[in-house]
RNA sequence: GCCGGGUUGGCGGAAUGGUAGACGCGACGGUCUCAAAAACCGUUGUCCGAGAGGGCGUACGGGUUCGAGUCCCGUACCCGGCACCA
């Protein structure tokens, strides 16, 4: 607490003091607007305070959740205003701005719970956020901000649906098209016919219905083990009527588009992983006594003469058809499952695979199957093979049926030794079989041709094209992504800008007609069921709004009467564009501005894609999010509404912050405030409690808040402990007793410019000695480097050793000061007005140069020249910077020390690196 | 199982193949003070030694190199993602 004493002393009340009036000053000067090329946001992008461009940051935008923020959250919003501050100060004209992502199910479920519209809630929720946010003096420009639920926003996610809804795939071209161009090609406009190749349609396709809580789930929302995350619910695979996005013809760009963005390798590998892309080849495999064939889909054409046998997923539409009537002659007893026939064999085996949920054919690995009594020709050997239904060959996937290698799948492998199937090798290679590596072809030829010696490579090319030229199988590629599931049975969400007509076929709304507002309802929750109800059916909340259900529109051909569209959008329709609206987020004509799209986003050099210049967010969406936002921008793209190509070009993952809790001996959380540490243990009063590391949360009782560490710090301390307690991308524990260094380093700060006592200014126009002015630039050069690469950790740790070294040394010259607050700025802005203004300047920094350093002041005037003898040092010698090899191999061998440590030994070799070390090798 | 990432003092963490432990927390000692707090100064990997100095140290075992926390091979453990995707 200031007294009366020492009323200029940096302590947390007179923090408080300057960090507000500087945040009214920010707010009251516009000092972090970023003008727009065009629009109601324009100015002059070329003005002189930006010669280095622009530069455009964003932050994962957060869930306004009820529960407040604690300590973890503000890490990456530090951390970009740190960036965006430093940006500024190095010439750019830097757009940062946060909206909020506020559709949702805690929002609906809270509303389901109090009887308050969930709209209300969340706008609270926010405004508590934007209270908490505000304290801690980030530089966005908040003219533009925006929430997901707000109708201008609505009315353009609605209008991306309907662009999307509006274009097909044209897979030739690679590019999406509008539908209208679909429309001329194919000379019909049935819609029957054309409603089957829109990027967005309407599919009857299974999805998580969990009855217990009334709606679908996405599978994010679904646990391991087939229970819903809220409420643990059984959730159940049932086909419903669903909206889809046709993801999936995005694939390839997806994938290739990936090596065109600056983003951490292991979320590129995530997507890669994700989209699943496989090269293979189709082949068709007779089945010479039905007149049938089945295609099968296989990663390893070059194994095919050791395919020994053939699997259908027990769905595969062929399994009734060739399944036989009576047991071929010496059918082995375990292939029949028990039963009389194959078709009973095959009936009751389908039976029991439909009747497991996903999560029971999880648990049970084991391999089954029936055969199917019939055989198929292998292709290439002509022998015939048996053919089996099994559930470990999935109906999703490829053809829904396989060639099984067992000698060089693990998984065929397993099941031919549990049937008794032969296992061939037909790829020479070190390691026992199953053998999956790279390897030469043997036992692999017939006729016509001979893979015998190839490598796995040749060998799959060789077959591929004689299977090509046989009219048996063609090279192909497969991927494990699968079309968006895009609706849900819920309330708080976007309405579809859909309505059906007297044919039940999907008609878009008009542009004039959005935004398509959520109705009121009477109850928020849709209805649920017994938890193990299997045959209940969904019933979204609108879809009890008769009235707004029902309506009569003109849209075009007269008044008619229509039925709305009863799902609403998933959560993450929001964040799919938002990265868009910020540069030009009044625009009610456009989504964005082309100018300024193109400003902001588009590619500043031939063959970039352009998308923001830093995206900062937790890994956590590594695949769905980003995944999704990429697909929508590449589709805009294409339709020629933005001019980027991606919409982030360089993404960061940023750490947590995590906290230790602790439990008594019941298992309970205890404060982990009241905890004390000692004699290697921890305690509560008298009683051990165990401790745990984990998340911060109100549960497990460790929440720390920023607004705790603003009464006790300051928001400057606050941003500065947490850039400095380690490597951005690093998760690492909450400290709050380790708060307190951060604060005596800038109250170290305070007191060379001021005097705690009478708030005099102390600094000097003498110019600083030499040997602090080469710590200067050097820090400088240091400090640089650290934040052009976002090493805050190791920028605040040598401003920390400049400022030791200025209080040791007694140096109050402005010389020095002045660029010390400056390089303090981005990380402890509000102090570092301060401190400017009271180093006589007028006006915020915030656009002031950031400090350049002289290279000839960098030259430090003797440097430690480290001896080694055998690798260890022996001796350390203070020498000037131009010493040479000779010199340094000299005062070496002078040192008692080193003759000492060789000991008489013959000198074989001085390895020398001027100035800085001599190894002498005996 | 597969794919990523990691393992450095009491703690968080620093280290272009070249002084391991910057900076901070904590701890210990000192200055100031009637006293305390604050501040400032010093010590703080570990073992041996009065000291000078030396031995050992970056999960573990090998290797490359004049020199390895850093590069290579293998092992263990921890965290994250995917999980019968042919």
């Amino acid at each position: 607490m200031s007294t009366p004493e020492n009323s200029y002393r940096y302590d947390s009340t007179l923090a408080a003091d300057i960090e507000s009036r500087w945040q009214e000053r920010w707010d009251a000067e516009g000092t972090f607007e970023a003008p727009n090329p065009t629009g109601d946001l324009a100015g002059d992008v070329s003005d002189e305070r930006f010669p280095a461009g622009k530069f455009f940051i964003m932050d994962m935008f957060p869930y306004p959740s009820g529960a407040g923020l604690h300590v973890g959250h503000p890490l990456g919003y530090i951390a970009t205003d740190v960036v965006g501050r430093y940006r500024r100060m190095t010439g750019h004209n830097v757009l940062h701005a946060l909206g909020y992502d506020a559709f949702g199910l805690p929002a609906e479920q809270y509303a389901v719970q109090t009887g308050r519209h969930p709209r209300e809630t969340t706008l609270e929720n926010i405004g508590t956020m934007q209270r908490q946010l505000r304290r801690l003096g980030l530089a966005h420009d908040k003219r533009r901000s925006f929430a997901t639920i707000d109708p201008e926003f609505v009315k353009w996610t609605q209008w991306i649906f309907l662009q999307i809804f509006d274009s097909w795939y044209d897979a030739e071209r690679g590019t999406a098209r509008p539908i209208r161009e679909l429309v001329e090609k194919l000379g019909t406009d049935d819609p029957a016919v054309i409603d089957q190749h829109r990027l967005a349609y309407v599919s009857e396709s299974p999805v998580n219905w969990c009855p217990g809580l009334g709606t679908v789930l996405a599978n994010e929302e679904v646990t391991a083990d087939g229970r819903s995350e809220r409420g643990n619910f059984p959730v159940f695979k049932r086909n419903l009527k669903q909206w889809n996005m046709r993801i999936t013809a995005y694939a390839d760009r997806l994938v290739d588009d990936l090596e065109r963005v600056d983003w951490p390798e292991p979320v590129k590998i995530m997507q890669r992983n994700w989209i699943g892309r496989s090269h293979g080849a189709r082949v068709r495999f007779d089945l010479p006594e039905t007149g049938d064939g089945v295609e099968v889909f296989t990663t390893r054409p070059d194994t095919l003469f050791g395919a020994t046998y053939v699997v259908l997923a027990p769905e595969h539409e062929l399994v009734e058809r060739i399944t036989t009537s009576a047991w071929p002659e010496g059918t082995q007893d375990a292939w029949t499952g028990g039963a009389a026939t194959p078709a009973e064999a095959v009936a009751a085996y389908r039976a029991k695979a439909a009747a497991k949920t996903d999560a029971e054919r999880q648990e049970d690995r084991e391999k089954t199957g029936v055969f199917t009594g019939a055989f198929a020709t292998n292709p290439v050997n002509g022998e015939a093979v048996p053919v089996f239904v099994a559930d470990y060959v999935l109906t999703g996937y490829g053809t829904g049926a396989i060639m099984a290698v067992p000698g060089h799948d693990a998984r065929d492998f397993e099941f031919a030794t549990v049937f008794g199937l032969p296992t061939p090798r037909v790829v020479d290679g070190e390691g026992d079989l199953p053998f999956t590596g790279d390897g030469v072809a043997v036992n692999s030829a017939n006729d016509e041709i001979s893979l015998d010696g190839l490598g796995v490579a040749e060998a799959k090319a060789r077959v591929i094209a004689w299977l090509e030229e046989k009219g048996r199988g063609t090279g192909t590629t497969t991927y494990r992504l699968r079309d968006w599931l895009f609706s849900r049975q819920r309330y708080w969400g976007e309405p579809f800008p859909i309505v059906y007509d007297e044919h039940d076929r999907p008609i878009a709304l008009p542009e004039s007609m959005l935004p398509v507002d959520l109705p009121e309802v009477p109850d928020y929750s849709p209805r649920t069921f017994e938890p193990d109800d299997v045959t209940s059916e969904p019933e979204p909340p609108l879809g009890r709004v008769q009235e707004w259900v029902h309506v009569e529109l003109d849209l075009g051909d007269g008044p008619k009467q229509y039925r709305r569209e009863t799902n609403t959008m998933p959560n993450w329709a929001g964040s799919s564009w938002y990265e868009l609206r910020y540069t030009d987020p009044h625009n009610d004509a456009v989504v964005t501005d082309p100018a300024n799209e193109a400003y902001w986003l588009g590619p500043r050099a031939e063959g970039e894609t352009g998308g923001v210049d830093l995206y900062v967010g937790g890994v956590e969406h590594a695949v769905l999010h980003l995944l999704y936002a990429r697909f929508w921008h590449k589709v805009l793209f294409d339709l020629g509404h933005v001019s980027s190509e991606e919409p982030f070009h360089r993404l960061f993952n940023q750490g947590y912050i995590q906290a230790y809790a602790y439990t008594d001996d019941r298992g309970a959380y205890v404060p982990a405030v009241d905890v004390q540490e000692r004699d290697g243990g921890y305690f509560l009063g008298d009683q051990p409690v165990a401790r745990e590391y984990g998340k911060m949360g109100k549960s497990l009782k460790n929440s720390v808040t920023p607004d705790d560490m603003y009464e006790e710090y300051g928001a400057d301390t606050l941003r500065v402990y947490e850039m400095s307690m380690g490597p951005l991308d690093v998760s690492r524990p909450w400290e709050t007793r380790a708060v307190v260094g951060s604060q005596r380093f800038l109250q170290r700060v305070w007191r060379l410019a001021v005097d705690e006592e009478t708030g005099a200014p102390l600094a000097t126009d003498e110019p600083a000695d030499a040997a602090t002015l080469s710590t200067l630039h050097r820090t400088i050069e240091g400090v640089r480097a650290d934040m052009d690469a976002m090493r805050f950790n190791t920028a605040v740790a040598k401003l920390i050793e400049l400022t030791n070294h200025l209080t040791r040394e007694g140096v109050r010259s402005r010389q020095v000061l002045e660029p010390l607050v400056l390089m303090l700025a981005p990380l402890a802005p509000h102090v570092a007005e301060e401190l400017w203004t009271r180093l006589g300047h007028e006006g915020s920094l915030a656009h002031v140069p950031y400090p350049a350093f002289d290279a000839s002041l960098v030259v430090e005037e003797t440097v430690t020249c480290v001896v080694q003898v055998q690798g260890k040092v022996r001796a350390k010698l203070e020498v000037a910077p131009s010493a040479t090899e000779d010199e340094l191999t000299a005062l070496a061998m002078a040192d008692a020390n080193v003759q000492r440590a060789i000991d008489g030994r013959e000198v074989r070799k001085v390895v020398v690196r001027a100035p800085k070390l001599v190894n002498v090798v005996v």
